[in-house]
DNA sequence: TCTAGACATCTATAGACAGCATGTC
DNA sequence: CTATAGATGTCTAGA
């Protein structure tokens, strides 16, 4: 099918595909268009990674935007096209991708968590690019736009499989689809087992399809080989020892990239050590030049021994990627690699389901993975597999892709072969009866109305994937019993003759989207708080919520840690297990771990010393400050609910987390451009209020900031300094702040704990 | 007695969404 | 209950 052959879409379209180089359809595309994408019809498509899935959501959305407005007859027609990614990093990519459109008169709008472009102004836009969560809580909030929804595309379908995000999912998709009817979905998905499960669902068309736009070899190396699947074999030169320097090496020899999946952390930066050596001496000298400059940007995000480690494998040409990264760090490494200066990156599975990073070849090191629920090594799905597999290859710029597992013995080339090459990716399944699921969005539903009743509610229970896959008829109506027991007995709904009403509790619980068990947690830890309660003791409160990702404790902690439970016993809120309820007191232990380090975040101390004080990335820091401020604004408003009178302490405690300050510095720092170090550096100086900042005299401004005058004369204008110019100001030299000695003399109080 | 290298033992384990109101080094 | 790489510790042979 030809790109001219197109109808039902805006003006120009399809000669703006032939613009950039697209005239046939790709046979999914075009099977998709068959099946009605451009009229309206709900789709499923089941099709490989870069096998043109995006073209797809563009026509339907573009499409169904273009009968809208045909509707509106003159006005600009007021339907919006959503688009729903899982991950935050895929909204702005797919964004910037939808950017293109603007010349058709469709403004693209994002809305995330951290970021969202218009409040209620989303709806003026044609498309909005959103998490499932996002577009759960702006259900949840009542945003009026959704019902003006002609079309949703559910990007990475199969992630309802996902016991903890996929019921946000389905639930959200459910409730898009009952409260309007003629919604068009298209949902897009990697290839799975049960394409057609997922299709019967949402009463769509399918289209499945193994089709790729660019070859895809794959195979295992064994010996001095690779075993390739359709029977051949490549022999790879003697050298390296090791099985991924070898193909790296190989790799290379071809003017390749090469991306290495690994099952830890560790093992990404261990590898990424030592194929810096197998790189190294394959870059000519303008190469390592640039890559030096991108070694510096990563050195300027931070100054821990992650970013010093990332930053000399770079300036070999080599990197690793994993969730302890910064995000600016992630970011340089996949541009970097993008622009084939990395050479090879040794990644933890970020990579694979993240932003766009194709790779001529991609080497699955380790099958296996550790999981502490299961008590030891899991393999893989083959479905995780077959995603790191669809990084291979970049279409248009390789000739091929390969994809490579490692065996280590015959056995276990044959097993890898059964497990990975031949077999078929597993069914998705939906996860939604589970409790904590259903305890969210049950609440949820209840709250916003969507169900009044029990017997409602399970009528619209009924319209999810799970009812549809389930065999045990009773089972969701026993979960949905137990949460609302549960639900009721905090507080947070009222049962009556089967109907169902959310407490004003429930519906603020619901609304700032927390577990309710979360809220639960907080409730109780804040009735039994004073009005006075202790940082730690909030962020120890919120760091025991199920919505915190707490910590682990490393041999050693259990001691450490137990001596702190017992000192600081007072400040710790709510009722403690005893050292006998063994699974609990670990919990109240890594909950405690996870508190300390925010409290050492809040008490100024450096970013490298946390690091390796709780054996985290940078990345890591930042996660886990995000989440203790949301949490404690929770916590925040359930308290001014609630009428107890620890409020302030929650919002300073909040706030101090947030910018990670003392409490001297809370005024400093909402300077713009100021930050912990600059408002530390300042107050130091004497510089102790932004009121202090537009009359002291500018040299000890100058000095306090290091004598930068651009860094100084943006902060003071920042503050409305009526002449913030530096010309001619001598940076007073007892301003200048002692570097490092400081610091170390603020951590010492902490330091003795340990 | 010292040291390099072989060998044994120990240790630790992926990922990341949400509210709200504005701005780091 | 399952594995494995890397770090650290211990042993041994050779000088």
């Amino acid at each position: 099918m030809k790109v001219t052959d197109l109808s039902g879409l805006p003006d120009g379209v399809p000669a703006h595909l032939q613009n950039q180089g697209v005239e046939e359809l790709y046979p999914p595309q075009a099977e998709a268009v068959e099946a009605g994408v451009t009229e309206g019809r709900n789709l499923v498509a089941s099709v490989p990674t870069a096998s043109g899935k995006t073209l797809v959501a563009k026509l339907a959305m573009l499409s169904s935007i273009e009968r809208s407005r045909q509707r509106g007859r003159g006005g600009d027609g007021n339907g919006t096209a959503l688009y729903i990614v899982p991950l935050r990093a895929l909204a702005s990519e797919k964004a910037d991708e939808f950017a293109e459109l603007e010349r058709f008169g469709l403004d693209i709008g994002v809305a995330t968590g951290n970021y969202q472009s218009d409040g209620e102004w989303l709806g003026d836009n044609d498309v909005v690019v959103a998490t499932s969560e996002k577009v759960d809580s702006l259900i949840r909030n009542g945003a009026t736009w959704m019902q003006d929804l002609d079309c949703v595309v559910a990007d990475e379908v199969h992630l309802v499989d996902d016991a903890q995000r996929g019921p946000t999912l389905e639930v959200t998709l459910a409730k898009l689809r009952q409260r309007l009817p003629d919604l068009q979905v298209v949902a897009l998905s990697a290839t799975v087992g049960n394409a057609e499960a997922v299709a019967d669902w949402l009463d769509a068309a399918l289209v499945d399809s193994t089709w790729r736009p660019i070859d895809l070899q794959t195979g295992v190396h064994y010996g001095n080989a690779i075993h390739f699947d359709d029977g051949s074999q490549r022999e790879l030169a003697v050298g390296s020892k090791n099985q991924t320097a070898a193909i790296v090496e190989d790799t290379l020899a071809d003017d390749g990239s090469t991306l290495v999946f690994v099952n830890s952390r560790r093992n990404a930066e261990a590898s990424a050590r030592r194929l810096a050596s197998v790189t190294g001496g394959a870059i000519d000298a303008e190469d390592r030049e640039r890559l030096r400059e991108v070694a510096g940007r990563i050195r300027e995000v931070s100054d821990t021994e992650t970013s010093e480690d990332l930053a000399a494998a770079v300036e070999q040409g080599a990197a690793f990627h994993h969730a302890g990264l910064a995000s600016e760090h992630r970011s340089l490494v996949e541009e970097a690699f993008r622009d084939r200066l990395i050479r090879v990156i040794s990644a933890t599975p970020t990579l694979a389901a993240g932003v766009n990073t194709p790779s001529r070849r991609v080497v699955v090191r380790d099958w296996q993975r550790y999981d502490g629920t299961a008590g030891g090594m899991q393999p893989l799905s083959a479905l995780e597999v077959h995603q790191m597999f669809g990084r291979a290859g970049r279409p248009g710029l390789d000739p091929y892709g390969e994809a490579l597992l490692l065996a280590s013995s015959h056995g276990e080339l044959e097993e890898l072969f059964d497990r990975y090459i031949y077999a078929d990716p597993e069914p998705v399944r939906s996860k939604l009866a589970a409790e904590p699921a259903l305890r969210t969005h049950v609440l949820a539903t209840v709250a916003t109305g969507f169900a009044t009743t029990r017997s409602a509610l399970l009528e619209f229970l009924q319209e999810t994937l799970y009812a549809s896959q389930t065999d045990e008829a009773g089972r969701l109506e026993s979960v949905t019993d137990n949460v609302l027991a549960y639900l009721d007995r905090n507080g947070f709904l009222e049962r009556e003759d089967g109907g169902l009403t959310a407490t004003r509790t429930g519906h603020l619980v619901s609304q700032l989207y927390v577990d309710p068990m979360s809220a639960a947690e907080i409730i109780h830890g804040l009735e039994d708080a004073g009005a006075e309660p202790s940082a730690l003791g909030l962020y120890h409160l919120v760091s025991r919520t199920p919505d915190m990702y707490r910590l682990y404790l490393r041999s050693g902690d259990d001691e450490t840690y137990t001596e702190i439970a017992y000192d600081r016993e007072d400040e710790l809120l709510g009722h403690a297990p005893t050292e006998f309820e063994e699974g609990e007191w670990e919990d109240w232990l890594s909950a405690l771990k996870t508190a300390k380090l925010l409290e050492d975040w809040a008490d100024e101390l450096d970013e490298d010393r946390i690091t390796e004080r709780y054996g985290v990335g940078p990345g890591d820091i930042r996660g886990k400050v995000d989440t203790a401020e949301w949490l404690l604004h929770a916590a925040e408003r359930l308290a001014a609910e609630l009428d107890v009178a620890s409020t302030t302490a929650v919002r300073e405690a909040r706030i101090r987390v947030k910018h990670g300050v003392s409490e001297e510095l809370l005024d400093l720092v909402r300077a713009e451009n100021v930050g912990r170090k600059r408002a530390r550096r300042l107050y130091d100086a004497g510089v102790e209020t932004r009121q202090d900042l537009r009359e002291a005299p500018k040299s000890t401004v100058l000095g306090a900031l290091r004598g930068r005058e651009k860094t100084a004369e943006n902060v003071l204008e920042g503050v409305g300094h009526p002449a913030p110019s530096m010309d001619d100001v001598e940076r007073d030299e007892a301003a200048i702040p002692e570097d490092d000695g400081r610091d170390e003399n603020r951590a010492q109080a902490n330091l003795e704990d340990f």
